[in-house]
DNA sequence: CTGAAAGCGCTTACAG
DNA sequence: CTGAAAGCGCTTACAG
């Protein structure tokens, strides 16, 4: 006599699937989860009762339970954002890797969101938290230190001591693209940074004025320019840079997306790249490579980064707690935006 | 008398509030959930506990007992496909607006793995579904017709009639695109597609075959070529129509990134844009206003379909049944990619 | 307005 | 190997 189940009307629970196995919810539920106290013909038998009902575990019931909710949270600034969306892909891909899924939450560098999104993954009992390229200022930092879950940050401005961090090497791949500029023979070269205040500008900045200072050459105030990383604001600022009585020779922008938009303005004042001036950029999005002409720029392995960040939370669940304060090497890619002067300078 | 609880240990049920509120854990959940049913100053003295001392109500317990977890999936091909990400971005917004959290699972378009997320979405008592461009084929569609929560399809490649769908008029707005080529006089227009057999592909292809309809001129198999969504292949079937006899003078491609790649070659081969192929994408990414030359694309308001997906789901919790398969249509956004041939064909 | 009770769907000692 | 029992942290009739 089989019990022949296929179509039949959903099981919703344990106790259904007890009643028509014959057997009590706590033998159906150490078969589903492969425990050995049970019968090898029963557990078969349970577990094709299930399957042909197409029966699906709670998660919520079984977190409730076990405290774990196989659950993390990722909050970002902004998804849209190729960098922050590379870094989620890597975050995810590891995840679902390890049966964890991935709450995800847009903070649009609004604070008041950031927190308001911390706080639900708080009552969602996430049993941890990555926070990627946050710019949410010093307010933000009590609530996460305060928090019982742990947080992993990356490439974020306030790397805070409670947290755990992931951080591309900013001073030496800004300082290594800087040089490579200086290396070309350029001596006006201009800086267009982020918005000011958050660490990876501060950063970015300084590996720019070290090179420049271990070459000999002077900071010039003038050539150091602020946009807020994308395109729009880049061209303005390079719209600032050109009309300089000594316009730059080149420019070293914060991101990708800064260098299209500086690329675009040149392009507007009917100016050349490499030919009248070099761009270099930070990222390395997919597209860069595309760009026109291709962008030479620091490569940070985003999806790496996702990675990283993703598997420092599963060392601490883990209780393996290694050494959590990663710092990733970027790596400069030269293409065909960057060029020798036209002229000595 | 004050209760005076900051920095006191955290309370980490409604128990634990109810004995220092000397209530009963009923009172506490009422006074939380703001029902009337509870004395004003008890529940202003149990909100002001539950305040300062961190208390976070778990969300999974009540999910267990109210059968809403106020939590959907998301299942994208890819996050790092900038389409994607402006999508996701639309619905996140309007997600969290309405008090919902979004898992974020990629499929990375392999079957196996979107049925193991979607699985384990199910898992998770997620209220509903909102799947974006999947490419999975027909051995999907049983699984979703079977689920208990409502899915809603975004531009997928098979609009189950067990799904809502929210589409981009692909039609109109290709025959569109193409008809702008066109009236711009050129003869031989390429279609460079997506690979086979998916929805969007079919329609886009129609839309540019209708065009040529129209218009009188012959469909030529020859200029019809395959990419697959992203720049390196779009690059590979730009080359190929570029060493024919008699290579077009335009090119209308699948999407954004597949112009891109067709324009690198285009650069690559020596020749220009639109000196002498003139290019049209379809998506209008963040970053083609940006691309040299300005590209020439059928915009689809990535965002708001995210919106509408969302709303779509909102409204069907809210038994407010209306009609939910949106088309929404596509705009053509002329730049500086397309222009007159330059040899009359 | 308030509390005791039942129950959501699981897991896991505990006792056989 | 198996089942009865307790409990995870909530919500919500039900009875006062």
């Amino acid at each position: 006599m089989r019990t022949n189940l296929s179509h039949s009307a959903k099981l919703t629970s344990i106790k259904d699937i007890a009643r028509v196995a014959r057997v009590s919810h706590s033998t159906v539920s150490r078969a589903l989860s492969n425990s050995p106290l049970v019968n090898q013909k029963t557990a078969e038998k349970i577990r094709r009762i299930a399957r042909d009902s197409g029966y699906r575990a709670s998660a919520v019931a079984r977190s409730l339970v076990t405290r774990r909710s196989h659950t993390i949270g990722v909050v970002v600034t902004n998804i849209a954002d190729p960098f922050v969306a590379g870094v989620v892909s890597g975050i995810e891909e590891t995840a679902e890797g390890h049966g964890f899924s991935v709450f995800l939450a847009n903070s649009n560098a609004e604070p008041e969101r950031e927190v308001r999104v911390v706080r639900s993954f708080e009552e969602r009992r996430v049993d941890g938290i990555i926070v990627t390229a946050s710019r949410v200022g010093a307010r933000y930092v009590p609530l996460l230190s305060n928090m019982r879950v742990p947080i992993v940050l990356l490439n974020n401005q306030h790397p805070s001591q409670f947290a755990h961090s992931v951080m591309i090497a900013n001073i030496q791949a800004s300082l290594d693209a800087t040089r490579h500029l200086i290396e070309l023979g350029h001596r006006r070269i201009a800086y267009l940074g982020d918005r000011g205040g958050h660490q990876s500008e501060t950063e970015r900045f300084t590996g720019y004025r070290q090179a420049l200072e271990a070459a000999g050459l002077r900071l010039n105030r003038r050539l150091v320019t602020q946009g807020d990383g994308k395109p729009e604001a880049a061209k303005g600022a390079m719209a600032h840079l050109l009309a300089l009585p000594q316009p730059p020779t080149a420019v070293f922008c914060y991101n990708d997306l800064s260098a299209l938009g500086a690329i675009r303005q040149i392009r507007d004042s009917g100016l050349h790249v490499p030919g009248d001036i070099s761009v270099v950029g930070f990222d390395d999005l997919y597209i860069s490579q595309y760009m026109d002409p291709p962008l030479t720029t620091v490569r940070q392995p985003m999806r790496q980064m996702g990675c990283m960040a993703m598997q420092t939370l599963l060392d601490i669940f883990a209780e393996a707690e290694s050494g959590h304060d990663i710092k990733v090497p970027g790596e400069l890619i030269v293409r065909a935006s960057t060029a020798p002067p036209k002229e000595k300078s």
